[in-house]
DNA sequence: GGTTTTTGCGTGTAGTTGCGGGATTTCGCG
DNA sequence: CGCGAAATCCCGCAACTACACGCAAAAACC
């Protein structure tokens, strides 16, 4: 039996009673649990089902969770996540742009974690709600169904009224001359209010967009504080921005 | 049976009954008390019930995950769902709260109506995204992680503001006498703001929550427009909300 | 024929469950 | 109101199952 038919097998199942044994399914097709285990771990990285300890379950389980659809160089966004939680602490007051960075970002938050995140991002709201001590604030607003991300006036007047401790900030492109940059005016209104906003502005970007240009100006370098890429800080292609004041991580 | 799986069953159950006891659990499901004990306090840690002495109560809705139930009760909520979608007409202000049933439209919604849609839900709004020609307002404000819906006074003071041709609201229970009651105190003050502010309510529910009570009120029959259940208009357990002058769909 | 993919196995690790014993809460009753 | 019994909870333990990881054989592919 071959392995994609096997997966095939192996969903329909789920699909049909809502969950399946690991161990029954080794009987069934005659192979060994580390076949069946691989294949459910497979289907369950593509989002097809949940993975759980002696099994899987449908995914239409969990009513609310977007497609862990394959993250673009996810290990190292996981890095820049990792370096970027090391910056919270408990009862802080967090506002977090959209991108596929700031999702993992997260994902990966302590369980202990005590906060209040605020954003306009959908994706990462759905992550946010998932944490059984975060407080999670949705900025309102016409929604824009490309960037899933709040945009208007009212989002910008509302991020107005508050005074987060540190903002994040998913970045599409940084360069030490033109700071930050993006392609799409109503979000670069949006982080611009975001930056105004903010005790402190951290920028998560990964290393191959460090160094590009983008249409539209969100920002000068001078008003960010911290950069984190997936690079060791001292690597030579994040020296112009040390050199320029900011703190690297 | 899988911990999920378990724990899924103990979330349906509680959301049904409102409570649930760990004797009766663990005889039900053949498992020692500990095992529920653990899960409870699984669930708990994760809020989605509250863990007492002897078991557990609802803390509010929660809908995660609730196969079983879902699978026997969604035709009769696309049927609730496809006489709420009569309603609709192209250029409408639509104003939607949060629920299983009104996330059942929002899948529905024909593919050519142009509307723009408003609600604070977050499993509404995900559906609302995916449709090619409707506008999306999000009502921002702090996330209920229960009922997965924005609830505050910014939210309310945004629903004010806005004058929209029709409300669907997602109903509890509804009774003739008591009027339309919830269980989440915060859900039910936007509620509140929400029937005020629409020109005409509809109210959805499917039938075994007819004539049912929940402690806290949200407005009186005299509200309400249209009531749509998943029974024939005609319908004998009905008839009380026809005599007191709602249309019943 | 060499390379990549897939599979099964062994090993050590982690997760889950039921049980016993002692602390705590609840509740009826004097 | 206080007391004692019963139920419930909490904690640590041990058995069992499931899991991840690396490796080598087998299969499939080019």
């Amino acid at each position: 039996m071959l392995k994609k038919e096997r997966q095939a097998y192996i969903l329909q199942k789920v699909n049909l009673h809502n969950k399946v044994l690991s161990s029954l399914l080794c009987s069934e097709i005659n192979v060994s649990e580390d076949t069946i285990r691989r294949d459910l771990q497979d289907l369950a990285d593509e989002g097809k089902v949940i993975k759980v300890h002696g099994g899987a379950l449908s995914s239409s389980f969990y009513e609310v969770s977007l497609p862990p659809a394959a993250v673009y160089s996810q290990p190292k966004k996981k890095i820049i996540a990792k370096k970027a939680i090391s910056l919270l602490e408990n009862g802080m007051f967090v506002l977090t742009s959209g991108g596929t960075t700031i999702v993992e970002m997260a994902r990966m938050l302590p369980l202990s974690l005590r906060a209040t995140f605020i954003s306009g991002s959908i994706p990462a709201i759905l992550e946010y709600m998932h944490h059984p001590h975060i407080e999670v604030i949705l900025v309102g607003d016409k929604i824009s169904k490309n960037s899933k991300i709040t945009v208007g006036s009212e989002a910008i007047a509302k991020i107005k009224q508050i005074k987060p401790d540190i903002c994040f900030l998913g970045t599409n492109a940084i360069d030490p001359e033109q700071g930050i940059t993006d392609n799409d005016w109503e979000v670069v209104q949006l982080k611009k209010a975001m930056i105004e906003a903010s005790r402190k502005v951290v920028c998560l970007s990964i290393a191959e967009k460090v160094n590009t240009i983008q249409p539209i100006k969100v920002c000068d370098t001078n008003k960010i504080d911290i950069l984190i890429t997936e690079l060791p800080p001292e690597s030579p292609l994040l020296e112009p921005f040390s050199a320029l004041g900011i703190k690297v991580l």
